[in-house]
DNA sequence: TTGGCGCCTTGATATATATCAAGCTAAGAT
DNA sequence: ATCTTAGCTTGATATATATCAAGGCGCCAA
């Protein structure tokens, strides 16, 4: 493992406060590999013989059930996935695939829950994480459940807003995956972009325009309960 | 706090393994107190000041947004809500009320945090708590987004019946809180029950039966990735 | 026993979303 | 530079789901 990828992933909240002999326990039977796009890296139902980490390039996380596929998440540098079915050893509810050429850092989901054993800061630190990663799935499903596709692509362009602190912006995914992200098809997210168009959203290619935040912004009436993934 | 209450909060799995000193301080601060139905016992957006158990009765989660209300999960004795809140001290996604008289332990959720940095092994079973959340939520949002209405209402029988182990059962709540948190309109339900009546569903009342298991299996085509919640 | 009330059901209709079938566009390949 | 192709868009249509408006049924209270 060279030193960079190790810094990387030290520099991660999950690993940064852990007992420096765990962190070097935990990298011993790590590797990092590179990927090329649309590789499946992992398939729901499978033992959980890893856990990630996304080094570079980008990463869906999607889910099939009876010949249908949606994507659940996309993961961007540096994150991990899948923490609850490593430390569970339960199976993966989702699959994974890169979505371009992609360096993956692989922790043995073992030895993983050998130093949750072992390191009782690790263990809290997970908690914290394990937590986070809850209650962004149940934002997300408040999102579902709560607001039609229109209002649910409203407050996705103004999350995308905030992260990037500009009103002009590229998405970062195709928009046939964001269509599949947001519970939609993509002939109706080409719709629903125009839909928005009166409220001031200019799309061309992936570059979005929002000319006149206000307006959308009492269009999609964003919630930090639903929409601010950092509470 | 009566002895046979103080049992019940032990035996779950959450508290089941912790230090006697440990549940000794965390019962201290506690106390039962019992609700009439339909009474709200926390609202969205509120610090989480305790960490809840349903003793008796049962309890509603939901959520709301610009004037819409979505049931996001129903509670029975004995379970504990809203833990992720409690330990990251972040504010409730979700409200609670009481669907009938219902009798709720209120553990501080500064105790809970206290005794979590001190105790390892209640940190240890936190995270295994959390994951299952977790994991629960992932495969409602598999079932939002990969199944029609007529599908999860097929797949919420099926799983009534395994965890009643009948083919007949009662529905455990009104059939419009059932429609809210399966994603639909109580007239859509009402619908979804006639949908099912060709797979031998048979519904009088809040009674039903489930006349041709395998007819309706084949429908729902259930998956433990989506509907074994003990995976 | 009998109102009355709340919930559920039903039918008619409206809206939202998906599907199907062309076309269009832009980026990479030759 | 032109060809090719994948992804996107558009329009027409079908299906799913929600809404609206009555009506029915059962349970509780007087």
């Amino acid at each position: 493992m060279i030193d960079t990828y190790r810094k990387d992933i030290r520099g991660l909240d999950l690993f940064a406060d852990m007992e420096p002999e765990s962190f070097d326990a935990l990298m011993r039977g790590a590797y990092v590999q590179s990927f090329p796009p649309q590789i499946q890296l992992i398939s729901e139902g499978e033992a959980p013989d890893f856990l990630h980490v996304v080094l570079s390039g980008s990463v869906d996380l999607f889910s099939t059930w009876n010949g249908r596929e949606t994507s659940m998440a996309t993961l961007y540098p540096i994150s991990t996935f899948i923490l609850a079915a490593s430390v569970k050893n339960a199976p993966y509810l989702m699959s994974a695939r890169t979505l371009e050429r992609s360096r993956i850092a692989l922790l043995p989901s073992e030895d993983v829950r050998a130093i949750f054993d072992t390191d009782n800061s690790f263990a809290r630190t997970i908690v914290t994480e394990l937590a986070q990663c809850y209650r962004s799935v149940v934002k997300n499903t408040k999102d579902l459940k709560l607001r039609t596709s229109l209002e649910r692509l409203a407050n996705y362009l103004l999350r995308q807003r905030r992260r990037t602190g500009s009103d002009e912006f590229d998405l970062r995914m195709e928009k046939r995956r964001l269509a599949s992200f947001l519970g939609m098809t993509p002939e109706n997210l080409s719709r629903a972009f125009k839909g928005l168009e009166p409220y001031g959203v200019k799309v061309k290619g992936s570059h979005i325009a929002i000319t006149n935040p206000d307006d959308l912004l009492q269009f999609a009436k964003p919630d930090p309960l639903i929409d601010d993934y950092s509470i």
